[in-house]
DNA sequence: TTGTATGCGTTATCAA
DNA sequence: TTGATAACGCATACAA
């Protein structure tokens, strides 16, 4: 097994707490006996052992916050399952979840609600909304010592210290790429975005671009709409580009995924157009089910929940030693049959 | 936080000792003792904290055993991978794994494997063959109190502790839906399979047909031959075929990959055949990349050799406390664009 | 500047 | 039949 820190005390003939104070770089040690210290952690590899600083960490206790911006949006169900597994699952690990759901995208609630954690928490899982206002208070938090997570969307120059999610434009190259094998590779697309102004849902158009740019010389996109994540304003705008252009096929990048089908319903229409949708909340499921919905991509939400707090830990756990700052999520190709 | 053992013992006036004693059913307890201990236990829902079993487990050491049938098998490479990634991890938690992959369907050379491996390790991983030889030392070994844990491929009536690997069904009626996609639901399709002889590939080829007789009526089985999972009967059984069927699609249900699409592209008909298979050996993202096969069902190779040694961790920490002895991994959809 | 002592929770050994 | 104690490895408060 691996060297430990009574041994390397016992070999440079010092007390455990020396070598401690060495490793941790607390001061009031003296120069020569660091020297020899730095020198044996060094020459004999020293790396702290997993299972004491699990139990060390018990003790301190982690005390993780999680803002969500998840009201009335049934995405992030399977993301709060994942969150409350590991909840569960770290208890006995001295780690504590308190869930914080927002609605909407109000900057000042989230900051708000940031700034109330503060002092509460080690930790703070985040669903961020892309404002300057979010990213400087992230700063702030981190600069302070707290481990902020991102989680499903990340911000730019923010310093949080992970995020994990998906890649927005591999998901949007991979609804083209599905897109082409189900029509054969030309098809005139219409694509419902949520907003122009939300960042995962232009990457996601920009990928799809980019992709029948590089391959796909016969798919044609023939409209762009926004439903602002409505059925309502879904169903119109869809409504509006069945009536106006010869499609045969929609790409649904966001939210709206009821309206968008029924229009499509409404207007005797499902035979005729390739519908591919990303995630599977529960209207998906059932588009995919009656075969309105062809294939559906998914950004495995419930793993996004569960590893959020898995990263939270292990970043307490072993200070700022993970290489990565970000975990990416896959863009799996749902259909009916393995949905 | 939870209750622990020094507080039931204080509780219960006794010490320390004499409560292990009743977690553990090892006797010498008083019965009057025993009963309070027990009722103590169950009255202030007393389960052992996770991270002192780890510390504790830390110092007994498991040490495992991997028997994989993977010589000259790709696919083994990612899931050796997940092996090897889980064995660095868990190094610090006092876990050592040794691996001994295995060539071809030689059912005594890998019960005289496990034979050998038997006093040396208190868990093994197999990647069993289905012969009652083997099953028949898995059911000893696990009376003897190995963890026995069966990878890829399960075997009926052993009484191995877990299974981890793919839903063989539910792969082959992925494939069958995603076929329908790829064809509007109406083709002439073949089927290459390894061997009748193996469960998995009839299981998929089972799948597939359930799904047809289901929901795809202009699908239509046309031939379904063997290949050994040999590329050159692959080629020869391919070409065949071709001869002599008019077919526009191909499911690959085992190995053969490079056998049967050299086989279609010899005669020129890369245009005219749907290919589907499954697994991502290199060969297969090859003919991925130039467009022969449109899709591949994969199943999580990687997790695969990951869990199970952490399968074997856990039940080594908790007991037999698990309630599923099944980890079924997904049936993934890779395209070109998601792969 | 350095060492000692204790705690985290379970397990196991030894002594009584 | 039971209790006391050490061990696992790290962290830290306190004493010297």
């Amino acid at each position: 097994m691996n060297i430990t820190i009574k041994e390397i005390a016992e070999l440079c003939g010092v007390s455990r707490g020396t070598v401690d104070r060495v490793l941790h770089n607390r001061g009031n040690v003296n120069k020569e006996t660091e020297a020899l210290i730095k020198d044996t952690i060094e020459r004999l590899g020293y790396t702290p052992n997993i299972t004491g600083k699990i139990l060390a960490a018990k003790k301190k206790g982690l005390k993780i916050g999680v803002i969500l911006i998840s009201k009335g949006n049934p995405f992030f169900n399977d993301v709060l399952k994942g969150i409350n597994r590991a909840k569960e699952e770290y208890r006995g690990y001295g780690v504590s979840v308190s869930i914080h759901q927002l609605e909407g995208y109000d900057v000042e609630k989230q900051v708000k609600k940031m700034e109330e954690l503060r002092d509460k928490v080690d930790a703070i899982i985040l669903n961020p909304i892309n404002d300057i206002l979010v990213v400087n208070k992230i700063n702030e938090l981190v600069k302070e010592g707290l481990i902020v997570i991102n989680v499903n969307t990340d911000v730019e120059k923010s310093d949080r210290i992970y995020y994990i999610g998906s890649d927005y434009i591999k998901g949007g190259e991979t609804a083209c790429g599905i897109l082409a094998l189900l029509t054969g590779g030309s098809t005139k697309v219409a694509i419902l975005t949520g907003s122009k102004k939300v960042l995962g849902h232009n990457q996601r158009i920009h990928g799809f671009k980019r992709i029948k740019e590089q391959r796909y010389p016969d798919i044609d996109i023939v409209a762009i709409s926004e439903t602002n994540d409505s059925d309502e304003l879904a169903y119109i705008e869809t409504k509006k580009i069945l009536e106006n252009h010869e499609i045969d096929s929609i790409v649904i990048v966001a939210a709206g995924v009821a309206g968008v089908c029924k229009a499509v319903q409404d207007m005797n229409m499902e035979d005729k157009i390739t519908i591919v949708s990303f995630d599977a909340v529960p209207i998906t499921r059932k588009m995919l089910e009656i075969g309105i919905i062809k294939a559906t991509i998914c950004q495995q939400p419930f793993t996004q929940g569960y590893k959020s707090i898995e990263l939270a830990y292990n970043h307490f756990i072993t200070g700022n030693k993970l290489k990565k700052d970000r975990y990416i999520v896959k863009n799996e190709i749902k259909i009916l049959e393995n949905l």
